[in-house]
DNA sequence: AGGAAACAAGACAGCGCTATCATTGTCAAC
DNA sequence: GTTGACAATGATAGCGCTGTCTTGTTTCCT
């Protein structure tokens, strides 16, 4: 006797059979029901309750050319600011038809590259890819698939497709125009791993301090991947040069928590001998003693808004505006209150 | 002329017309070359990279039954403490054939129920749970499945499958010792969400006092999710109903940090004031002034060696220990220094 | 030289589902 | 009564790949 290859598992021909009708009918049912006759139907909802059918996605896909794959590729899975958005992202995409699916780029071009043929050859129904600094190989990949891709993290010109984000260049100046109007003269810029987004804050810096007609030459940055203990060190390093600087722009909350332990270490009062700014407002910046003034970003609306505007170009009815821009807010705290 | 469904793409056949030979020997030449002979590799090879061919995945899951992916189970992707693990995951599975899938229950035992559900019925190649709380029906699905299968974060009797993690007890026992030790005799337990994991270290926090016969009745604890703000209030709440508590073992490092926020907030001296202790050891924790004690835990490790146990069982040789235990160190710093 | 064993490659069918076209029955409009 | 529109359902043929069996070819041993 020929063995079969079956997987042992109950298909749609199992439930057309004991619901009395035929497997593309089920089909049917399955996956819009008005376009079945009452009866059929409940029939046919008995019998997938009774066999308990699952149905098979690799067929699926197969069959129809497109699955309801939503692909998500961030930098990194340990970053705050993007395990914010993912949660956003999961939080969004619950109720929806559709299944999330993590990449990670380790915040390389080429490995994002990968990740993106990777995700296109599964047919997903739509991408939600990080920043605007894409290779141009991969915004020519994304831009001829035909499927709906959001730029998340960033607004800037030229979406690929869809866009929601922010102006980091804007919030950084929005931030240090603030440490200015505080009555802060000597700031410096504190960053770690200078990816384009923090390079845009930098210029945010510059803008700021360019306007307030201030000396800039204040800048201390490593490639080095960001943490707390090195916002320890960029301020340790930084008072070693400049021991007369008065305030900090830290690229982000890690570093500005690190400089603050720094500071208190060093028995140097914050805010009055120095201001800290952070950047992204995480959950410990008002916590902190003193609590520590950042520019709030807004993550997870970030996340759940990729999700709407994918879901609505997946479905046909593509939003007016292809780039949201959901802005900033600086959040002023003890640490620049002088 | 009849409409083709095709999907536009370069298919197997292409590559076979291309090289000269079957459909069959392209397939094998792709999953194990040593079957083919050097001359049709070699033409397989060009065909390959000049029409530039992308398997179908969702024809090779369903010819074949199986599929490549590992899918992860975990209770949040903001927590640290799995996106250290996650990136322990990530690291481990490049260089594999396998890929990644993520599954995200926020703590509740329903949604785990349905995400293995849903991932196992994508046949997947190995699978990664969190814990050793699954539901009755969780774990049978998971048993009959035939899929490999590793808990993780915690160690414990009567694995699924495969098992890695530490014992959550004898860490919290550890670290409590440890505050006995440095003089410490009214030692408080602060702890929010009390998962299964974080009850496990409270029993461990009351075998220590218990062996050191110390009245144990410090405990502070909120079901609500952990922060470093809350870390501060269970703080308050504490010194308003025992002002005369000397440590607090905190069940994590959030809560930790947000301790010595609250007792510089106080002007409460730490360590010689309060001792404070934290669980996982994150990386603020060695930076903050004063630095914190805590509990190291191998969370990328864990991670590196879920994928590695899977990436054996799967293919056939599995490991002659069902359970890895990592340990832990407890890590004394500044704050339990007196 | 003869035959077993090992190797290389192909034929064929089918995995479980859906696209497409065809068929049937019902009912209102003329 | 005929017609056409529409709703409900079915038959058929794949989607692109791999499991299984078969056929041909080479190698090596006795």
């Amino acid at each position: 006797m020929k063995k079969s290859r079956r997987s042992g598992k109950v298909t749609l021909s199992d439930v057309a059979a004991a619901a009395g009708v035929s497997a593309i009918t089920v089909s049917r049912a399955l996956r819009d029901s008005s376009t079945v006759s009452e009866g059929a139907l409940a029939r046919i909802e008995r019998a997938v309750a009774d066999l308990g059918y699952v149905p098979n996605v690799a067929a699926q896909a197969l069959a129809s050319n497109r699955t309801n794959i939503i692909g998500a590729i961030i930098p990194s899975v340990t970053n705050n600011v993007f395990s914010d958005v993912l949660k956003g992202i999961y939080n969004a995409i619950e109720g929806t038809p559709y299944q999330l699916q993590l990449g990670n780029t380790r915040y390389t071009v080429l490995e994002e590259e990968r990740l993106v043929r990777t995700f296109l050859s599964q047919r997903p129904a739509g991408l939600i890819v990080s920043g605007i600094d894409q290779s141009p190989a991969t915004r020519e990949l994304l831009k001829t698939s035909g499927v709906p891709v959001v730029q998340i993290m960033e607004t800037g010109p030229d979406p690929i497709d869809l866009m929601v984000g922010f102006s980091h260049r804007l919030a950084a100046r929005a931030a240090v125009e603030h440490l200015i109007e505080a009555g802060y003269r000597r700031i410096a810029f504190l960053g770690a791993r200078m990816d384009p987004r923090t390079q845009r804050r930098l210029l945010g810096y510059r803008d700021a301090l360019g306007d307030a007609k201030i000396d800039e030459d204040l800048i201390m940055t490593t490639p080095r991947p960001s943490s707390v203990i090195l916002g320890g060190h960029l301020l340790g390093d930084l008072l070693a040069r400049r021991p007369d600087v008065d305030a900090v722009f830290c690229n982000n909350d890690d570093i500005a928590l690190g400089a603050l332990f720094e500071a208190q270490r060093r028995n140097i009062a914050v805010p009055s001998g120095l201001g800290i700014c952070g950047f992204n407002d995480l959950e410990y910046m008002e916590a902190a003693t003193p609590s520590l003034t950042s520019v709030r970003t807004h993550r997870l609306q970030m996340g759940a808004t990729a999700v709407e505007l994918l879901a609505r170009a997946i479905e046909g009815n593509r939003p007016e505006a292809d780039v949201v821009d959901l802005g900033f807010d600086v959040t002023p705290r003890e640490s620049t209150r002088r």
